[in-house]
RNA sequence: GCCGCGGUAGCUCAGGGGUAGAGCACACCCUUGGUAAGGGUGGGGCCGGAGGUUCGAUUCCUCCCCGCGGCACCA
């Protein structure tokens, strides 16, 4: 007897050992025909595997948390058998799934075309209609080996080598086309749908390692329905639509070119925006408590020695001769600067927490391939500060932060922020004892910040513990900004100490701390979150005054003058042209509000008001317009 | 840096061994209008760069640069 649990606490019983399916199938003909997989004690197994004991079982579903990732890793293996029926002789290595979808690896000597990825796509909706049966087979490790080495299949060959020698070889099988693989899969092809489409085909290094050859990557999406593929289709697009690369040169905000590649032209548009964000920051560190410095740009190759950034990256920096003895590097970081200026006289207890912050701007000699747009660049502008203090400060000081960066992030429209908290490294610099004090003292700040945070064991830096901020955006995509770095090492480096309570000598700990990461690369994800549309106090141009027609002109002119002496950003459109093509044109600019004047307008001493996407019109008072628009416009205080 | 694909007007793109094309934008003219495109006329190009093949190259070939999608990298 076999005592079978269900997720609701059911228990039904089988005379012997039974399958996934077979329960599945006595529950009910619906469910045998849905069910995907099985959750066996917890671990996902095929339907076809044989329950022997007494276990608590789930049928998987489309709907289980673990059914999307079952489909997806399925599809690559569809996407296989599609790829070598279609093109005898590529070889297979790799094909996991993926957070939205899938890929699969392939060593081909020619490389796969778009149209290419027409025909693949096709033969996979037929492979699916050919509901082949997916069967899990235990093969022998040198039977295996031989088999691969035969057929051509060098890279799963070698795969089964690098294997620990007891490990089960699985072979999973599908119509005549069979893959090395841990499983679980579905039952049969079938099973899978047609709610997968084939994106894009890359280059990809064998095990992910660029000594090793390229091979081609087939990089497809897969969903549980086709209402979810199409809502990710749609998602693509809309994030191909608010593409900051597209809206800076449509907004007229900045250009990139080649003769500074990786740097950015920033235009008066962009420039406002970026100094908009700079004053709101500027106010937000003020009011926190921190002192802003300003370092150079240009330091000796000497302090970078001391600092370890010479040792370690030389490759990253761009340098500067002076003369043959002098060699200067352009700063990769601010931290050293920072660190000379805490040097300069003696500083007591009574000063720290020190909170010493800079937008500075940094170089960084970035591989080309890594350029991107605003996101990736070789020259950009932190909103950098490093944070003195004595260990037992790091906790109440890291609260502190936590709250000022959520707090940041609402006032920019970002509510939904997570924490990836990475700890001690294999090899890194201090004591145990001052790792766990730091780590402790971290994951306490984390939670009583009431942040969720998910841990990334042994990803820390050398000198210390960090925790990473990620904010999700608009469309759902998830992007890493804040971050703060508890450092022991760098003050011991470069002799950095203060005078305790007992008028001895002491190292302070640094924390490196940054919200936005760097102006640049915030500025994107800004624009693509707002996809254009900002707010009133961060918009370039926040309101333009359209005139219907030229006798309004010199009435168009006052409430310019108006709006702008309210401080408000403000242009006037007194062009020849009809009043729907001027309000069609400002609003495919994004501009938040248009006044439209024309001779009722002048003659009242009103504006018509007209709010970007909107479709109606407020007739006000001059005055109280610029009230209005002006108590809009303030930048927000995270109040 | 690596693999693949691109680079034609300010932008989006078509074309293709023999005078370089469209739409939008821009300029000028007409039109002075009431909330998302009024009409006309016109200017605009080293077809990314360098070499090669050819009577002739923007088109074909080679190399380089830059961009795009990934990979690797991201202290």
């Amino acid at each position: 007897m076999v005592a079978i649990t269900l997720p609701d606490g059911s228990v039904r019983s089988f005379d012997g050992a039974v399958s996934g399916a077979e329960v599945a199938a006595a529950i009910g003909p619906r469910l045998a025909k849905d069910a995907l997989a099985v959750k066996l004690d917890g671990s996902l197994k095929d339907l076809a595997t044989p329950i022997e004991a007494d276990a608590r079982i789930e049928i998987v579903t489309r709907g289980h948390p673990d059914a999307l990732g079952l489909l997806r890793h399925d599809c690559a293996h569809v996407l296989a058998e599609a790829v070598q029926e279609l093109y005898p002789g590529t070889q297979v290595t790799f094909g996991p799934a993926t957070e939205t979808g899938f890929y699969y690896d392939f060593a081909r000597a020619q490389p796969f075309s778009t149209e290419d990825l027409e025909k693949i796509e096709r033969r996979m909706g037929e492979i699916v209609d050919r509901d082949e049966a997916i069967v899990r087979e235990v093969w022998d490790r040198a039977a295996a080996i031989r088999h691969f080495d035969e057929g051509g299949e060098k890279y799963k060959a070698e795969h089964i080598e690098t294997m620990a020698q007891d490990a089960v070889i699985t072979i999973y099988r599908q119509g005549n086309w069979l893959d090395l693989c841990l499983g679980p899969h579905l039952p049969s092809t079938g099973r899978l749908g047609h709610a997968f489409k084939l994106l894009k085909v890359s280059g990809a290094y064998w095990r992910g390692d660029s000594r090793n050859e390229q091979l081609q990557r087939i990089t497809g999406t897969c969903w549980e329905s086709e209402k979810q593929l199409k809502a990710h289709l749609r998602m693509l697009e809309e994030a191909a639509k608010r593409d900051h690369r597209r809206l800076g040169r449509d907004m007229g905000l900045f250009h990139q070119q080649e003769a500074a590649a990786g740097s950015v032209f920033w235009h008066p548009k962009g420039w406002t925006l970026y100094r908009t964000l700079e004053t709101y920051m500027r106010a937000r560190l003020e009011a926190a408590d921190y002192v802003e410095v300003k370092t150079p740009q240009l330091i000796d190759r000497a302090l970078w020695e001391a600092s370890g950034h010479w040792e370690k990256f030389r490759e990253h920096m761009f340098t500067a001769e002076a003369d043959e003895h002098k060699v200067l590097a352009l700063k990769p970081m601010n931290c050293p600067a920072h660190v000379q200026i805490f040097r300069q006289g003696i500083t007591s207890y009574r000063d720290l927490p020190l909170r010493m912050a800079e937008f500075g701007c940094c170089h960084r000699n970035e591989p080309s391939g890594a350029l991107h747009g605003l996101m990736r660049v070789r020259a950009f502008t932190q909103d950098d500060a490093h944070i003195f203090c004595t260990e037992d400060q790091i906790s109440s000081e890291t609260v502190s932060f936590c709250a000022l960066l959520q707090s940041i992030y609402r006032d920019l429209g970002f509510d939904e922020v997570t924490v990836k908290f990475s700890d001690r490294p294999a090899t890194r610099a201090g004591s145990d004892e001052t790792w766990d004090k730091a780590e402790g003292a971290l994951r306490e700040a984390v939670e009583e910040a009431g942040l969720d945070y998910t841990l990334n064991p042994g990803e820390g830096a050398f000198y210390g513990p960090k925790l990473e901020f990620v904010l999700r955006d608009a469309i759902g995509r998830e992007w890493q900004c804040g971050t703060l770095q508890v450092d022991f090492v760098l003050p011991e480096r470069l002799d950095a100490s203060y005078i305790g309570e007992d008028g001895e000598k002491h190292r302070p700990v640094m924390l490196h701390r940054a919200i936005l990461g760097s102006f640049e690369r915030f500025l994107a994800i800004l624009i693509e979150q707002f996809a254009g549309r900002f707010p009133l106090w961060l918009a370039p141009v926040q309101i333009v005054v359209a005139t219907i027609t030229s006798d309004a002109d010199d009435y168009a002119l006052k409430v310019r003058d108006a709006f702008t002496e309210a401080g408000l950003r403000c242009e006037t459109d007194l062009r020849n042209e009809k009043i729907n093509y001027k309000v069609r044109e400002h609003s495919l600019a994004k501009v938040p509000v248009i006044a439209v004047v024309g001779r009722r307008e002048a003659e009242d001493g009103k504006v018509a008001l007209r709010r970007l996407g909107g479709k109606t019109q407020e007739f006000l008072a001059l005055g109280e317009a610029v009230t209005r628009v002006q108590a809009e416009s303030t930048p927000p205080t995270g109040a």
